[in-house]
DNA sequence: GATGAATGAGGGTTCATTCAT
DNA sequence: GATGAATGAACCCTCATTCAT
């Protein structure tokens, strides 16, 4: 996973693995079909820890809270696992890849969570009933990556809880009735 | 162009582009000097190609017009330039790569578009005084990338005009003073 | 060693190794980083068998002696492995090239040894005592490779004892005190 | 010349030698037939100046001091043409090779020089009767050749004089009657 | 369960040569 | 007489994958 957010799919090369992970070679393919699947696998993983801190983050709370409760988990997973970050915001866009599948698949889940709060909430009227559920969960779930990574990329200087702040802000003003 | 911003640019050999152009490979690197500079070129033209619709797009209009009319511009831009814009989206945000260098000046030039506008906004009033002009202008140039290009691969049914109105009326919300 | 030393390092490719080698091209890779590499431990290999060559020839034996059997040993060497021999004599006093340093460095433990004898024959008062060591070691190694080659490669119907008889007369001659 | 002299045949491209001449590369190609026809012509010249310093030499002296006199030639050639002594040193005794008849038929112009005087010598009576014109002569060429590149690429920190004082003083024992 | 030597398809790059202008 | 864009064969090298042990 290290090495895989770091360097890149295409970069990180199998005998790079097997030599981080300490085994042989013919090991990594004891375990894994193939490379694809491996990095499959390493979506799984990465995306599953995501969606189970949303879980987490919305239990319990009422929409609007809870809003802002997932704004503020999807951050902080950014800032613990910022090459991974990197590695979904590239990835999660791009098409005719192999592991495309699995990787809306992934998507699917973790914005699910996401798209039950909103939908609670619209239900409720503590959010606008005109707010189109789909939409406004995975442009959500876009514009934390994209603003945190690029954050992290281009003002590293600048502390994450600034980040919070706009996009809490933002979030507050659009989920106004 | 098209090749690799449909495949990326791994996955796009020197033979593809030779056979897509209709030339012999080694014609290929008679005008580039290598596959890195020749991707650097490209990405060198479509921004550059960005940067000058901006251009066009913002002048000689008041703050706030400008900037819807630079949101305008980004999200006409990725509906011509789809692969592009996907390409820049997987790119924009990495690092560890040759050509960041490069892809970090040209996102300069073209952002700079834009924080002129908030800049000039800032300074007659037009915009809020505490919004900092840098992080504002990276932030919605990022913004419109994402939502778009989400939009495009998730949603491709829905017209783009959508993304429109919600962005614009984001930013509107935003840029009150 | 056979191709090189036939064709040359660069008319010697990688395939051909390999095909003589009866592997296939990876395997040639797995076990030399890169063909210079290769190149580099073939010559370790074949100066180290001179050297250890020279080393028995003189072993016990009298300076005069010793010097006698040392171009025995040369001549026997590159009648043995005439291939190499031309190799060497190809790259021995060229510059800029890659294994240049390498090559200098085998060249210095195959004439310490010569240098060694005409040392201690110098010290004992076997030899003319004005003989530059260094001077005349490499110059004796040189010489000898030059007119054995030359001879195989030019008058190859003449038996290499007299090319032996020519060079053991100068020597003695030079070697006079 | 001074371009493949420094380099190598292999190591110097058309392009290389085009931009050197000041002209385009098909120009050429318009005055050589082909690279190694270019390399052949290159050889001609360069032997052919050898040549001529040898039979300027030995023009009008008697055997011994001719002798003596094509050793200071060779040698004064080799100080002046360095590169072009290590080009013949690494090419003259390579077999395989295509320009190797050109090769061939240039050294026996010049070494016939050598010959000549040989002959003559033998003839006269000063120089020793059993002496192989044919031997003697390559011998001569050949280890003035090594013996004079070795100290410039090894010892270039001595004067050329004491080759020539070396191999002057090595001649003229082996010349004794 | 684990290994690592071996593979070979495929990639980027070079460069002598050609030929229309 | 001269040019230089275009060519494509050939080269060195990488690396995901396999398989006998």
């Amino acid at each position: 996973m290290e090495l895989i957010a770091e360097q890149g799919y295409s970069a990180t090369t199998v005998d790079d693995i097997a030599a981080r992970a300490g085994v042989a070679k013919g090991t990594v393919y004891y375990n894994f079909q193939s490379k694809t699947v491996l990095f499959e696998e390493l979506l799984r993983h990465g995306i599953g820890l995501l969606t189970a801190e949303f879980r987490a983050a919305v239990a319990g709370l009422p929409p609007r809270e809870a809003l802002a409760a997932l704004v503020r988990a999807e951050l902080e997973y950014i800032r613990r696992y910022r090459a991974f970050a990197q590695l979904l915001l590239s990835e999660m866009w791009r098409t005719n890849r192999e592991w495309q599948q699995t990787l809306r698949l992934l998507r699917g889940e973790a914005i699910e969570v996401i798209a039950e709060t909103v939908r609670a909430g619209v239900a409720s009227g503590d959010l606008p009933a005109d707010l189109d559920v789909r939409t406004a969960s995975s442009a959500l779930f876009g514009v934390g990556l994209v603003v945190a990574v690029d954050w992290l990329v281009f003002q590293p200087e600048r502390p994450l809880e600034d980040v919070e702040d706009a996009l809490l802000s933002i979030v507050r003003r659009v989920a106004e009735v």
